[in-house]
DNA sequence: AAGAGGCCCTGATAGC
DNA sequence: TGCTATCAGGGCCTCT
C-alpha cells in the first residue's frame, strides 16, 4: 500500500506515542506468527521486551523503531496499517500483531492481506543491502544513476520500483514522476540521456516532497489512523486517470494505462517520449 | 548477472 | 440477486 510519503506520515503520527517509551511485549494475532518473518515470537520478545525506544524513523518504506540492542522494522506492504487501540468497528480478524508498551498503550498492526511484516535486525546492514539510496540522499545523483544503469536493459518504470536502485518509490509515484519528467515509462534505461536522468532525479525529490507535505495519498485502504487523511490523491496527474484528458496545457490526448513490470502504469503517449 | 514471472493474501468491484 | 473474474499502492523467490 504505502509508499515513502505515506510511510513518512505514519512515522510522524506514531512518533509521539512511541518515542522514549518501553516495549512490554509484541504478540502476533490471529495465529499469524508469520508476521514476524525472521524470528519466532519468543525470540523476538527476547530482543525487544523491556527495551526503550530511542528513535522512530523511516528507511525506504520501512518504519524503523530503534531500541538499545537493535531495530524493530515494520513493513506495511500493500494493506498494513498501524493504529492506537482497538475500535468497536474493527474487524479483529485483520489484526496480525500487537505492540504492548509499558505505559499500557497498545499499537495494533492491521493488515487484511497479511503481506506486512515485522522484523528485528541487530544492525542495519541487511536493510542497507536491500535498499538503494533514499531519494533525498545526495548520493542519489547522476553519477550513481549512470553507473547503476550500466549494462542494464529494462524500462525506466521498473527501475523506479526497484528498491535497490532507489528506495521508497512505489507504483503511484513512479507514474507521476515520469509524467512530470515527460519520459515514457517503457523507455529503456540504456537510451536515456544524461539530461533525462537528471530530470528523473530532480522530479523524484520534487514529487515525493510535495506528497509528504500533503500527508501522502489516501486511496483505498490507506488512511492515517488519527483521522487526518493525506491529500496528494487530489494531485494525481496520471495515476488512475485512464481515459481522462492529459493535464498538460495544450495537449488533448487521453491518459493511457499499460501493464509494465507487472503493475498498472499510467502515462500520456503524446507528452512522454 | 539480469530479467521475467509466480507467489503470498483478502476484499472490492465489474461484468455476466 | 448471485456468481466469477479481475484487480489492488510490495517484494521475495525461483528459473532461465
Amino acid at each position: 500500500m504505502p509508499e515513502l510519503p505515506e510511510v513518512q506520515s505514519v512515522v510522524n503520527h506514531f512518533k509521539p506515542y512511541l518515542l522514549n517509551q518501553f516495549i512490554h511485549s509484541i504478540d502476533y494475532l490471529n495465529n499469524y506468527e508469520k508476521v514476524f518473518e525472521t524470528h519466532s515470537s519468543n525470540d523476538l520478545n527476547k530482543h525487544v521486551a523491556n527495551q526503550k525506544i530511542s528513535k522512530v524513523w523511516r528507511r525506504g518504506k520501512y518504519i524503523v523503531i530503534d531500541v538499545s540492542n537493535g531495530h524493530l522494522c515494520i513493513h506495511l506492504r500493500m494493506t498494513g496499517q498501524l493504529q492506537v487501540g482497538c475500535n468497536k468497528t474493527d474487524n479483529t480478524n485483520h489484526f496480525t500483531a500487537l505492540i504492548n508498551l509499558k505505559n499500557k498503550s497498545k499499537i495494533y498492526f492491521k493488515d487484511y492481506r497479511k503481506f506486512g511484516r515485522i522484523y528485528f535486525f541487530k544492525d542495519l546492514s541487511i536493510l542497507n543491502y536491500r535498499l538503494g539510496p533514499e531519494p533525498f540522499d545526495p548520493n542519489f545523483n547522476l553519477t550513481y544513476v549512470f553507473e547503476f544503469f550500466k549494462g542494464k536493459n529494462k524500462d525506466i518504470k521498473s527501475f523506479l520500483l526497484d528498491q535497490k536502485f532507489v528506495s521508497g518509490i512505489g507504483n503511484i509515484y513512479a507514474s507521476e514522476i515520469l509524467f512530470l519528467s515527460k519520459i515514457n515509462p517503457c523507455k529503456k534505461v540504456s537510451v536515456l540521456s544524461k539530461k533525462e536522468c537528471q530530470k528523473i532525479i530532480l522530479n523524484s525529490k520534487k514529487i515525493l516532497l510535495k506528497a509528504i507535505a500533503k500527508g501522502g495519498s489516501s486511496i483505498r485502504d490507506f488512511k492515517d489512523t488519527s483521522g487526518s487523511k493525506g491529500g496528494f490523491q487530489n494531485e494525481f496527474k496520471v495515476y488512475q486517470q485512464e481515459g481522462k484528458k492529459c493535464k498538460n496545457l495544450g495537449c488533448f490526448d487521453l491518459i493511457k494505462k499499460k501493464i509494465i513490470g507487472n503493475r498498472s502504469t499510467f502515462f500520456c503517449d503524446s507528452c512522454q517520449k
